[in-house]
DNA sequence: GGAATATTCTAATAGATGTTAGAATATTGC
DNA sequence: GCAATATTCTAACATCTATTAGAATATTCC
């Protein structure tokens, strides 16, 4: 029957996605590119493969559209096809979490202390922080910051820590957060903050969990 | 470096989700899934596929942890894993509807007069269910409906269709559903009903699309 | 225009996956 | 216990995919 042929056609689409989402390296680079577009060496020293492959890869999630190239001068920058896209990256990841024994065990070694991440839900940490109770603090590269950031976070790169500890406060709960769940920035700012006397825990969030959840995040540079 | 390792295992975990949804009859299998537990039989049935296929399917979907077995005598009864899988699939979907032009070509063939699609919003629609202006029929099988459903709709399988036409209002407009957007139940619904001067029209949403939506559905026996 | 750089394209191979067929397992009904 | 039924398990093959290496392309800088 023809139905039959029709379907076929339209799940082989769908699965056009799933393809491209089936690998390792390529779910990174979305969490990567959720963050804000990148060039193909970016990509490439943050996956650590060859840059081959890392084109090779490219090129299968420009198939599938989930992703857009954009030439500049000698480098081209990927981005993401759509927030959309951000959100099914998330989206597979929370049901991985959610079934897959695994995935619980190898996370519980990135957060070994459950006191380092922040037991309040989203909705009161925002309150904390627009009391001023909480000081939020984006450990990301600064052009990720630029791109999008949660409401009321001050830019903090890790690699800048170390000289700007004088930005700190010293009185107040200093909440650090990055890419999210499986990025280890924010888990190196507990680790170095703590050390030095600072009152300082996490969120698993990143920019991406925060939007997919339906709450808003700030921009600095204006864009589509 | 350490962090590697355990990068690369985080998202082996993911990708191992990835995989399991790369397949087309693997998603036709959700979606039918999401509608409430099949035995292999019935699945194989509907795929147009050799049992032994479906079956090997299974197994990797199983794997991958989105779906559940139970023995019940001679038949093995599957279903999703949770509500999360059955919104993946919909997530999924819908990335690829509105990247793929491919996809949107196909779907064209589906409801060819787009005034067989009912315009008002899902919000909007319910409102006119509920005064009473539309009736909403269901016209997927009836062990379907039993599962999950739509608020107010009322079952009326296509296959009892033509003896069940004293049922149907002639002075009101009547609505009808499927599985889903991919599912070709409710245009035949609607091809039927048309053809005997009926008002007809349909929606392309299922009880996931629904639900994914974040819009309540009704359920007739208790499950968890 | 020519050298340098960033990236892609092509080709090749090892490994994973989809599909089919045949044997094996678990349950029911007698 | 035995035949019938539903499903899985094992094995085999063709196909697709990930990865690597070498050549080709496009851009910039001089």
């Amino acid at each position: 029957m023809k139905t039959r042929l029709l379907k076929d056609a339209l799940y082989e689409q769908v699965a056009r996605i799933g393809k491209a989402v089936s690998s390792p390296k390529r779910l990174e680079m979305l969490e990567l590119l959720a963050q804000g577009e990148k060039t193909v060496e970016a990509l490439t020293e943050e996956l650590s493969i060859d840059v081959k492959l890392t084109s090779a890869h490219l090129r299968t999630l420009k198939e599938a559209r989930l992703v857009v190239p954009r030439r500049d001068g000698r480098y081209i920058y990927y981005r993401l096809a759509g927030k959309d896209v951000a959100n099914l990256w998330v989206n597979l990841r929370e049901v991985a979490e959610e079934h897959l024994v695994e995935l619980k065990l190898a996370l519980r070694q990135i957060s070994e202390s459950p006191s380092q991440l922040v037991a309040v839900s989203r909705a009161a940490l925002l309150e904390q922080v627009i009391s001023g109770d909480v000081v939020v603090i984006d450990v990301r590269p600064q052009s990720e910051y630029d791109e999008a950031h949660l409401p009321f976070a001050r830019s903090m790169p890790l690699v800048e820590l170390e000289k700007r500890l004088s930005e700190l406060p010293t009185d107040k709960e200093i909440v650090a957060y990055c890419r999210g769940p499986f990025c280890l920035l924010s888990d190196e700012a507990v680790a170095l903050l703590s050390a030095r006397g600072y009152r300082i825990r996490k969120i698993s969030d990143g920019v991406s969990e925060w939007q997919a959840a339906g709450l808003p995040v700030e921009h600095n540079s204006c864009e589509t």
